[in-house]
DNA sequence: GTACGTGCAAAATGTTTGCATCATT
DNA sequence: AATGATGCAAACATTTTGCACGTAC
């Protein structure tokens, strides 16, 4: 790893990012997790791995250009913080007791998002004047 | 309001808590409105509608306590705190790009509620062993 | 009377910001 | 060279905690 992977420079490069060492290894880091990791964890992560220095600052502000950037999503469950997921396709996630969260095999996925159908997001726009742009679906384990 | 409504004492008796004055209220309070607000924001409305002097920290601890007792549902959106709904019926929301969460008609979300037929619940327990308690679905506008 | 809830203030946690320096374009 | 990113520390927001007092059971 460390900054060299000529995918996500291009990556970035059209998603109007600049490409510096730091994001360029928190986001190959965040892409190599499957944990969704909170800010922390990915900063305790890459400054293990690959980019010691980095400040937790840097961190945030990346995360915050990623998400904007469309690269990545952030997750929020009550009472756990906020975790951060380089898959940006719809997908559910199941939350254990302890706020840690799994992934949902992407067929029982699709199953589950099959049902927004064209129709239902007409009755939303019509009923709630919204357009839905993503799903989030939290599974709460128990 | 405040505090004299029997069915409230009887559903907290029903489900172990105690009934002080703080708590009947704040439950009151969050059951009559339609906009899950933040700790912040019901001890607000709470402070000005009917109970003085209540504190912010009770108000947590109260959350936390009816959370626990099932009578209400902690809902988190990335960006924009925790916000609790007395409601706890499975139920969709739309969350607005500004944080405000609106509810889903309840014969909408009952449609997509629907996708998650006890074969998929069955598959879940089955490839990740976890029973599913409750589901959030979160679908964010734009 | 005992166990639990409340209010206050302080502490812990999580996240954002200002600013000087540095890197990317 | 200019714009934008970084690192640090301080500020800020949110939530939790300890403790003395009060209330429900």
């Amino acid at each position: 790893m460390c900054e060299t992977n000529p995918e996500i420079r291009e990556l970035f490069t059209e998603h109007g990012l600049r490409c510096t060492k730091q994001r360029i290894d928190l986001y190959e880091t965040l892409a190599g997790t499957k944990t969704h990791p909170t800010a922390e964890e990915l900063h305790r992560l890459a400054n293990e791995q690959c980019c010691p220095g980095t400040s937790l600052a840097t961190v945030y502000n990346t995360l915050e250009a990623l998400c904007e950037a469309g690269l990545c999503r952030a997750i929020s469950v009550a009472g756990s913080g906020t975790r951060y997921d380089a898959v940006v396709d719809d997908h559910l996630h199941v939350v254990a007791e302890d706020g840690v969260i799994v992934d949902v095999p992407d067929e029982l996925s699709a199953r589950v998002l099959a049902a927004l159908t064209p129709e239902i997001r007409e009755e939303l726009s019509a009923s709630l004047g919204v357009e839905i742009a993503h799903v989030d679906i939290h599974l709460h384990a128990h």
